[in-house]
RNA sequence: GCUCCCGUAGUGUAGUCCGGUCAAUCAUUCCAGCCUUUCGAGCUGGACACCCGGGUUCGAAUCCCGGCGGGAGCACCA
């Protein structure tokens, strides 16, 4: 562990606090939470636990065609993970009837109109500021276009409601918008029982609202979708929360795109969600990333609207200074060769389990006079030479075997590399490395204690132990 | 093209609203040294930044103007 803490690097106050904080994350159940959607899930739960609020989990399943049934269950669990407190769930797919009763009333306030033009039409006379012919009809007009949305007079693109803004708005991208759109597709949830579904200008605003939340976290790419919410509060009378819109964050290196990830567990290339080789939650919960790190390193980065570029080495870093300390210390030997070790007695090395922390006890690794040990291939001097096997003793390798050299530590001031080794009955080890390869070697027995747990392969790296029999089985964490 | 957001070291961040104490903070990174029977941890030292140009001012990272650069949006996705 580190002595000196992060100090003061805090999070910003939150402007217009006047009663409760109320929150709420809001993902598209489409697929498995990643390293990036994890800023906003964390940045929530730090505001509502600094002003003791609360942080609603809002699944926004409006587009029956985008939905992976498992997100219902596998955000939720992703969430209790990162340590992020829910108050409460709610899922848009089972308020409907309420995006109906809201847009009924911008309609009937001439807030909104039912459109039947062709999208496309629709969209070059909105672009050249000018109004469809169905914008100003009246009320008994709407009214009838309305029922047929719902009794299936029209299917799906021949009627839309739309909420007017501003026609004349120099930004294009705010002028009138889409509220409820026809389709046909059945949704994993409801089925066939609706097929006229809100977009998310309408369902957020009229949730938003609902909750009565009182400050909304965002990515920048939704601007202009709060300027568009914005006229539907004015339009119903609504105060506005207070909005805070985050910058764009590009993460190298990263398998994150839903589609990618899952065609590639179709095709094989991942075994899936928590494979790591991906930036999932899933993936790095499975390699030993404790969530206490994602969480410092999105409360250090803050929610400025400048882009920012993610660094998995600081993430690392955090990561380290957690797992340091309890990781305990196990000998790996990566492509090893055997090699007969001969010396006039039997040897045993007594290592620490952790070199800070000798009162957590040793590790007796014996080899008996005439027997052998591994070394990993790359640590052979090609030309033979001396070399130092931790905690044991001092070897000269002559190319074909080893001969015991002494157990002088005075070698090292020589030169003389360590190596590490493990004896004759060392166990079976796999490694999964976060580029899909498998280092295959040897582990020294011990290591079946650490079953679900972080240790530290010296001179290897991190890994969390995740099986380990008949064989055991690790995943990289990190160096 | 139009609209909007943003510009402090490799990365992230403090400071910018209410100009001086900022020859600019902290973390990470990188380099060197120390320590250590790990290429981990720890310790010490070092490297690297206010996008550019004008203006206002005794004084500007901070205010004004103009450039330049980066990003987002302009979907019946979220």
């Amino acid at each position: 562990m580190k002595e000196s803490r992060p100090k003061d690097l805090e999070l910003p106050d939150l402007i217009d606090v006047t009663g409760e904080v109320r929150m709420r994350v809001a993902p598209n159940p489409s697929g498995p939470l990643h390293i990036g959607h994890s800023r906003m899930a964390i940045l929530n739960d730090e505001y509502v636990k600094r002003y003791g609020g609360v942080c609603f989990n809002r699944f926004e399943d409006t587009d029956p065609a985008r939905i992976d049934p498992a997100g219902y269950d596998s955000i939720p669990a992703d969430l209790e993970w990162l340590g992020v407190e829910i108050h409460k769930t709610i899922v848009q797919s089972d308020r409907f009837e309420l995006y109906y009763e809201v847009s009924k009333r911008l309609l009937e306030a001439g807030k909104a109109y039912v459109c039947t033009c062709r999208p496309d039409d629709w969209r070059e006379l909105k672009n050249g500021k000018n109004p469809c012919p169905h914008r100003e009809q009246d009320l008994t007009d709407q009214l009838s276009r309305w029922d047929g949305m719902f009794d299936g007079t029209f299917g799906q693109e021949e009627a839309s409601l739309i909420v007017k803004t501003d026609l004349a708005h120099p930004n294009p991208a705010i002028r009138d918008f889409v509220a409820l759109r026809i389709d046909e597709t059945p949704h994993p949830r409801t089925g066939t029982r609706y097929h006229v579904y809100p977009l998310m200008n309408l369902a957020v605003a009229v949730d938003d609202h609902e909750l009565d939340l009182t400050h909304i976290l965002r990515g920048k790419d939704h601007l202009n979708n709060t300027y568009r919410q914005e006229y539907v509060f004015n339009h119903l009378g609504w105060k506005m929360p207070v909005y805070i819109h985050y910058g764009r964050v590009s993460i190298e290196d990263a398998q994150l795109s839903t589609s990618n990830m899952s065609t590639g567990i179709r095709e094989g290339k991942y075994t899936g969600w928590d494979d790591p080789q991906l930036g999932t939650l899933a993936a790095l919960r499975r390699r030993g990333v404790r969530p206490e790190s994602i969480r410092r390193y999105w409360s250090e980065t803050g929610l400025k609207a400048v882009d920012i570029e993610f660094s998995w080495k600081t993430l690392y870093s955090f990561n380290r200074d957690l797992i340091d300390d309890p990781s305990n210390r196990y000998f790996f030997v990566d492509d090893p060769v055997k090699l007969k070790l001969e010396s006039s007695s039997d040897l045993t090395a007594r290592a620490p389990l952790h070199p800070t922390h000798p009162e957590r006890g040793i590790r007796e690794l014996g080899v008996a006079k005439g027997g052998s040990v591994c070394l990993s291939r790359v640590d052979l001097p090609e030309k033979g030479g001396r070399l130092r096997l931790k905690d044991l003793c001092n070897v000269v390798y002559d190319g074909t075997a080893l001969r015991y050299d002494g157990n002088d530590l005075v070698v090292l001031k020589e030169g003389v590399r360590i190596v590490h080794w493990v004896p004759e009955a060392a166990v079976g080890t796999e490694v999964l490395m976060t580029d899909g390869s498998v280092r295959k070697g040897l582990a020294e027995h011990g290591i079946v204690a650490a079953k679900d747990s972080s240790v530290q392969l010296e001179r290897f790296g991190f890994v969390r132990v995740e099986q380990v029999a008949p064989t055991v089985r690790c995943v990289f964490t990190h160096r």
